[in-house]
RNA sequence: GGGCCGGUAGCUCAGUUGGUUAGAGCACACCCUUGAUAAGGGUGGGGUCGAAAGUUCGAGUCUUUCUCGGCCCA
């Protein structure tokens, strides 16, 4: 008896995966067949699904987050391709904005060049060129993962066509009227009379005038408040006259006190919040004074205040309003709000129908809308404030405080809070909140939290500002009538500008004559046209219109949005916005938001902590698949963990299945034929095989379910556990003796061939969207056929793989396994046997399963060498083991008192 | 500081409307195998379900407080 009598393993698939030389060779290869395009040809005019991809902005390396998004979109886009769709993928970039301006500011600061003394249109040059050089990077980046899209064909936020297009969709909200002037504090300069952004802010110390104000309570819902005066601390006294609202929080405690001693307040009473009574007396110099009450702050609810100069004409209603802003850290537990003056203040007013206006010019000086004080500096009308404040017996105190505040990187000059001309998409005159929560109703989220996340943004959000005061985005469409100040509504002025952005770009904006702009119906000259830029989510949130609805090979609305959680405020938001506002429904039928990428102990990932990884570390040491893995294995509704002991747990699960389909290749000896599941005699196989046929159908209904879910962790979970406990613990162990020892031509042989090449082909096309380099190298090995795994589809299994009964039964015949196992276990650990075969069984099982076992061969099940079935009724299930005698047959191992009945000598 | 979300074995995850001694795979330990061999099989140990209090006959599941972490806002 030689080796050669029997059938072992043979396969040109290695054990070891090497997957960071290997995948780069598939990389290739798929290049070479070109991939994306038999993708789209194999599935022309099926369904389509459309994962509209949310543009990276063109900006660094990539890092965790990034990797994991577009896996999550690779794996998902590849399901539904192989699930038989049109599976279209198109990725982008969001290029205009901030963070690519400063980092061409930089440059020219290292250069010592002046941004001032530069063409805008240069410099938006340089900003186009770096933003294009990241882009080709990140592509690079991209691929590498595996990630399968039309990247030959990308869309970006800076493209013409794209540019043009976002001056249409302004274009549609301007002429609806629901596109308005406005005015939003920003930073302002009054030296270089410009906006600054927060990161050109320095916080230096600053010497402060501070006044502790009064204003006469008008009317209340508390009885005893009527005749008293409400007060508040501030540093910037020049914000009192454009003062509209006070600030009070609902949670805090509130005083009433009726103060005896202070030399204009003697028998006042005044409210404060309690937790600060200590120090306002003390700051105030009131010794004697007693309280009369004291209220929660959700008391003062619908307290309406007069202003502290109400007799020289600011004679309007200064409404009381609960914000969460207002602390006791300093102050008097009420905050006034001059909407014009901070963000604060802005949006808490902006929310109770109070609109920002502009009470203060360019140059720092008060606005006509400002009474007593137009024309006057705001840095020299602190004085005049107090004294004012003094003559209306409104000031309770007053001192000076030197603290941090808010300086100009460039003239060190103190900034201030200034409400300026912005553009602002109203969320009410047309219904767009409205519009926007019905679609939102009509969206599928994944997970469902989204959902409520979502819409309680969109509930609570002011209008939106999509004017920026800046240079690296597309202009604002904006032209405005000297003399009537009117915006200019005309569509084909808009439309006139879009072509002429299509052609060349929106660069001409800044360098070429208006009157090109405004075609032959307008005089530039009684126009005056805007520098104002387009906010980005603006941008990033119009691509469904100059992406989906553009392209043939798309659809509109897409399919689904994939991003992180953060993006409820980003993307999310402005996409469906703009697309409400545009197209009355939103741009996806279905949100998918994965959590953020954290350490293995769930912290945050910093360069000072140390707990940093990239994704380049990664491919370096384990490769793409088992990152894709990681993917597919963490539970995206949450934060998703990752350090090297995690992945090397995934790297040894990625052996398990790789050895598992080593296994296969091996019995088959890299020779696959596709079995044609519906012609299959399920009747005439082995009882296990049809059990094995069960198992697959279950499987494979609840990959389906898993699936339609998104619920990949629990459908990778299920996944590894076939190969573990069904195929490797069960189903491969008890068929080696088959494989190896039975003849090439017996029926049991064959049926077992039969099934594995079932199981081989269902494994590879269930693993395929998330091993995606893997299955493609076995796939190359048994089809030889230069097709990708990536365009097959996933196996319909029969319905008659399904069989109950048989499932039943083999449960049972599995729990007699397990108990035999322990028996041998017991002589194994006794030193008895050593091997299995080296057994005999003793099976004695209670008599109801008299019929179950009739057919059943243990020592075929629980490798041993011979079982014995006795039956009683008095017990369950019981194992005896003993050590078996005989003679080892040379070729099955098996030990028989005479010689093997399959293999004589 | 506020809003939202989360914390179940070393790791990744299950745990239905509250109902037996809380499950799986991996990892770990020990053993077997040497015909899947830098593989494979078997057995086993391991959890005060973030903490405390409460509701209940009964809480991983419901309530409150606290704590730790994440995202968003300030």
């Amino acid at each position: 008896m030689s080796k050669s009598q029997i059938n072992l393993p043979k396969t040109a698939f290695s054990m070891k995966a090497n997957l960071p030389t290997k995948e780069p060779e598939i990389l290739k290869f798929w290049q070479n067949i070109n991939l994306y395009d038999q993708l789209r040809k194999s599935r022309k005019g099926e369904e389509k699904f459309v994962l509209h991809d949310g543009p990276p902005y063109a900006n660094g390396n990539i890092h965790m987050g990034t990797a994991l998004n577009k896996i999550l979109k690779d794996i998902i886009v590849k399901f539904h391709q192989m699930d038989g769709k049109d599976s279209v993928y198109v990725p982008g970039w969001d290029c205009h904005g901030l963070p690519i301006e400063w980092k061409i500011e930089e440059l020219y600061k290292k250069n010592k060049k002046n941004k001032n003394e530069i063409p805008i249109v240069e410099f938006r040059k340089e900003c186009r060129a770096f933003a294009e050089k990241w882009i080709g990077i990140h592509k690079d980046q991209f691929k590498r993962l595996g990630v399968i899209g039309d990247w030959e064909n990308y869309y970006s936020t800076m493209s013409y066509d794209a540019e043009a297009q976002i001056v249409r969709e302004l274009g549609k909200f301007l002429k609806e009227g629901s596109l308005y002037r406005g005015f939003k504090p920003v930073l302002w300069s009054t030296v270089e009379k410009t906006a600054l952004a927060d990161a050109e802010v320095e916080y230096q110390d600053h010497k402060s005038d501070t006044i502790y104000a009064s204003f006469p309570v008008k009317s209340s819902n508390i009885e005893e408040l009527k005749d008293s005066e409400v007060i508040i601390w501030t540093t910037t006294p020049w914000t009192i006259p454009a003062n509209r609202a006070l600030a009070y929080n609902e949670s805090l405690n509130y005083l009433l006190i009726k103060i005896k001693d202070h030399k204009v307040f003697k028998n006042k009473k005044i409210v404060i919040a309690e937790a600060l009574l200590e120090s306002v007396t003390k700051e105030c110099e009131i010794k004697d004074f007693k309280k009369i009450n004291n209220f929660k702050g959700k008391n003062l609810k619908g307290t309406i205040c007069k202003h502290p100069f109400f007799d020289l004409g600011y004679d309007y209603d200064i409404p009381m309003l609960s914000a969460q802003f207002v602390t006791t850290e300093q102050g008097t537990g009420i905050v006034h709000c001059a909407p014009s003056h901070g963000p604060d203040d802005f949006n808490l007013c902006l929310n109770n129908g109070i609109k920002a206006i502009e009470t203060v010019d360019g140059d720092g000086k008060y606005t006509n809308y400002v009474k007593l004080f137009e024309g006057m500096h705001i840095f020299k009308a602190n004085p005049t404030v107090i004294e004012k404040l003094k003559e209306q017996k409104k000031l309770l105190s007053n001192g000076e405080l030197v603290h941090s505040y808010p300086h100009s990187w460039r003239s060190k000059a103190p900034l201030v809070h200034r409400a300026t001309p912005q553009w602002f998409i109203s969320m009410e005159s047309h219904e767009l909140r409205k519009k926007a929560l019905k679609a939102i109703e009509d969206t599928n989220f994944y997970p469902s939290k989204g959902k409520e996340r979502l819409k309680s943004m969109i509930e609570t959000r002011p209008d939106w500002c999509v004017s920026r005061q800046r240079v690296w985005g597309v202009p604002l469409p904006i032209f405005l009538n000297k003399k009537t100040k009117k915006i200019l509504i005309d569509e084909d002025v808009f439309e006139n500008i879009a072509k002429i952005y299509e052609k060349e770009g929106s660069d001409c904006w800044f360098s070429d004559d208006p009157q090109k702009f405004l075609g032959k119906n307008y005089k530039s000259e009684d126009f005056e046209k805007l520098s104002d830029i387009v906010e980005v989510w603006f941008d990033s949130g119009s691509t469904h219109t100059f992406v989906l609805e553009k392209r043939e090979d798309l659809k509109w609305p897409a399919s689904m949005y994939l991003e992180g959680s953060d993006q409820h405020r980003g993307w999310f938001h402005s996409s469906l916005l703009e697309s409400c506002g545009t197209r009355g429904r939103a741009p996806f039928e279905s949100i998918l938001s994965h959590g953020f990428v954290v350490d293995g102990k769930g912290l945050k990932m910093s360069k000072s902590l140390g707990n940093v990884i990239a994704p380049e570390d990664i491919l370096k040491k384990y490769g793409a698949d088992i990152l894709r893995i990681w993917v597919a294995s963490s539970n995206y509704a949450e934060d998703l963990r990752i350090d090297y002991s995690i992945l090397d747990q995934h790297a040894d699960s990625y052996r398990k299945i790789r050895n598992t389909f080593r296994y296969l290749l091996g019995n088959l000896n890299d020779d696959f034929n596709e079995i044609k599941l519906e012609n299959l005699d399920i009747e005439k196989l082995p009882e296990l095989e049809q059990y094995m046929l069960h198992r697959i159908y279950t499987l494979n209904e609840n990959f389906n379910k898993y699936f339609k879910n998104y619920d990949f962790h629990n459908l990778y979970k299920e996944l590894l556990n076939f190969c573990t406990v069904d195929l490797s613990a069960f189903y491969f162990d008890i068929r080696k003796d088959t494989l190896y020892c039975d003849p090439k031509d017996s029926n049991k042989r064959k049926s077992t061939l039969t099934l594995l090449n079932v199981i081989l082909d269902a494994l590879l096309k269930w693993f395929a969207p998330i091993l995606s380099f893997t299955t493609e190298e076995i796939y190359q090995l048994i089809s030889k056929k230069n097709k990708s795994i990536h365009l097959q589809k996933f196996i319909q299994m029969p319905k008659n793989f399904q069989n109950l009964s048989l499932n039943k039964k083999w449960l049972e015949l599995i729990k007699i396994r397990n108990f035999s196992n322990v028996s041998i276990e017991e002589k194994r650990s006794s030193k008895e046997i050593g091997s299995s075969l080296e057994a005999n069984l003793k099976i004695k099982l209670n008599d109801k399963y008299r019929d179950m076992v009739k057919n059943i061969d243990f020592s075929e099940l629980c490798i041993t060498s011979n079982a014995e079935i006795t039956f009683s009724e008095k017990i369950e299930i019981e194992v005896d083991t003993s050590k078996a005698k005989g003679v080892k047959c040379p070729v099955c191992w098996k030990i028989n008192p005479n010689s093997c009945v399959r293999h004589p000598t």
